[in-house]
DNA sequence: TACTTTATTTAGTTTGTTCTAAACGTTTAG
DNA sequence: CTAAACGTTTAGAACAAACTAAATAAAGTA
């Protein structure tokens, strides 16, 4: 292979391997995110192992992390105990995923966390101390945040959503008649 | 104090603790803003260490952090050296601040990152192995993702000064006539 | 049944991060 | 000039995260 090209490959997966870093994920998230993304066909653990030089128990679990993450998926071919991985090239649909994702996990423990404290201020209210009242306020003005911020994302995601159903439904049509 | 409010408080602060963890921050990150944000007057150094319990030395670099994210305003008072901290309350403010600084650092670093790996490729292009051609395919693929996120962010933030000035004109205008 | 081939789990190590405690530097007050 | 009051920096301890190597599990093959 061309050493223009293997230099080229090594500075894109040096890269992806920050940008994981930077989002809070494992450096080997980025690098075998990338190998894959730069494979012309499925690969599997082994040769995984093989290009970006991570011990295979450490491969197998960032692998089952992208594939949660809807980044990379998993196929099988017959005859063939090995399974092979390929990546998912469209990022909006990965960004859309994660975003539904972390919807369901911190995220909403977070907006949780903070309406319960709401309510338990809302309790001590009845005393109506001054502070009370001032704890109430600050801690409205987060959650009303919060929740515009679930929104955005909600809308975000439901728009996409709409576009592709939108989409389909034409193609479907068309299809049809 | 009401022991309702006590608990309401401590709720709260162990909530944000873990959004900042969350958000790759270190936990006592959001222990300090959760105190200053709820205290209705500008906190000292020395009575954050009482209301988080960690050292002084950790309170100093982590009340660092929270300003630069322009979370937390730092004020004097005239005869005292110490230095008093209170909350900034728009989050959509805060929002907008780091998202401009993390334009500027690591996100930057990794659009260039790939804009540099797809150069590499388009060098090696000339031999024209069918590698080449499908390298330059992916990377370019990716790169358009970036620099669409790269738009929408600086979209935003651009929406949202505009917002700004336009405010700030209207305000202008009728309080000069 | 025993042997391969594969993926996953586990125990322990390595690495990186964040904390504490103490030293330091600076400024003000006496 | 010394002492006190601050905030910052630093060295090292404590902790958390991620990896390796080896054991284990599962599932085919001889």
């Amino acid at each position: 292979m061309d050493s223009e090209l293997i230099s080229a490959r090594e500075n894109f997966i040096k890269g992806l391997s920050r940008i994981a870093h930077f989002w809070g994920l494992p450096k080997a998230v980025g690098a075998i995110y990338g190998a894959i993304y730069l494979s012309p066909s499925p690969l599997s653990l082994d040769e995984l192992v093989d290009q970006v030089s991570i011990s295979k128990g450490a491969v197998s679990t960032n692998v089952r992390s992208l594939e949660r993450l809807g980044m990379i998926h998993k196929h099988f071919k017959v005859g063939d105990r090995k399974d092979y991985y390929d990546a998912e090239t469209d990022f909006w649909k990965i960004a859309k995923g994660i975003l539904r994702e972390r919807e369901k996990n911190e995220f909403d423990v977070a907006l949780r966390t903070v309406g319960d404290s709401l309510d338990m201020v809302e309790k001590a209210d009845l005393k109506s101390s001054d502070l009370a009242g001032f704890y109430k306020e600050r801690i409205k003005g987060m959650k009303k945040f919060f929740d515009s911020l679930d929104n955005l994302v909600a809308t975000f995601i439901a728009l996409d959503e709409l576009r592709e159903g939108t989409i389909k439904k034409l193609f479907k049509k068309s299809s049809n008649k």
